[in-house]
DNA sequence: TGAATATATGAACATATATTCATATATTAA
DNA sequence: TTAATATATGAATATATGTTCATATATTCA
């Protein structure tokens, strides 16, 4: 799904802070860690701890903020709890992103 | 210029850093306002300060910021300094952000 | 039940950062 | 040159925030 350059132009001063939260949101070196690894598959907060250097328990606190913006989603296997994207647009946003640090 | 979600995969821990300098610019509510007012069209400090109702020197500190990551460009006409945005990523960033928080 | 593993969470702390204020630089006009 | 306007910048401060540590909760297995 592609959206016009336009329709960016109009957007209430609320949607500009919930668009800030999200862009501050993948803004933090290990969250982005995070939501990158997630990009290939779900990983449970073990797994995504060691993966990204951090301790389970910074990965945990990361988590719930990143839930709280509907930007991951999770589900229980028994002791453990998967963590995947829970946004088809994420990586189109790191894409675009992408595009700039490597053409600029 | 449309990209593949499985370029994103293969990213270096500098790329990504890069990215997060990127998404921590625009996560922050001032400057993600100023890079909006500069998607319809280029503006001076002064004009700046106005809409984002910051004042000329907090305006100008987040300029800096924002064209030291290369996503704003400048221009000198007489006493003003026209910014306009250096990036032709940044409103597909804006717009992709936005389906997020619309469908969300 | 009790132990072990996995995850979550609150408080505290250390760091990062956005703004303000004073001041400096640059351009234009008188 | 002098005054006025526009922008930039360094220092200081107040606030925000990411991590750590201790602890709590939840699930599984013996």
């Amino acid at each position: 799904m592609s959206v016009g350059a336009e329709s960016i132009i109009a957007v209430s001063g609320s949607e500009l802070d919930s668009l800030a939260d999200i862009f501050k949101a993948i803004g933090d070196p290990g969250r982005l860690k995070i939501v990158h690894s997630l990009l290939a598959r779900e990983l449970c907060v073990h797994e995504l701890a060691q993966t990204v250097e951090m301790t389970p328990s910074a990965v945990s606190h990361q988590l719930r903020l990143l839930r709280g913006l509907k930007l991951v989603k999770r589900r229980r296997d028994g002791q453990r709890i998967f963590y995947s994207l829970d946004d088809a647009h994420i990586s189109t946003l790191l894409s675009q992103a992408l595009l700039h640090v490597r053409e600029g």
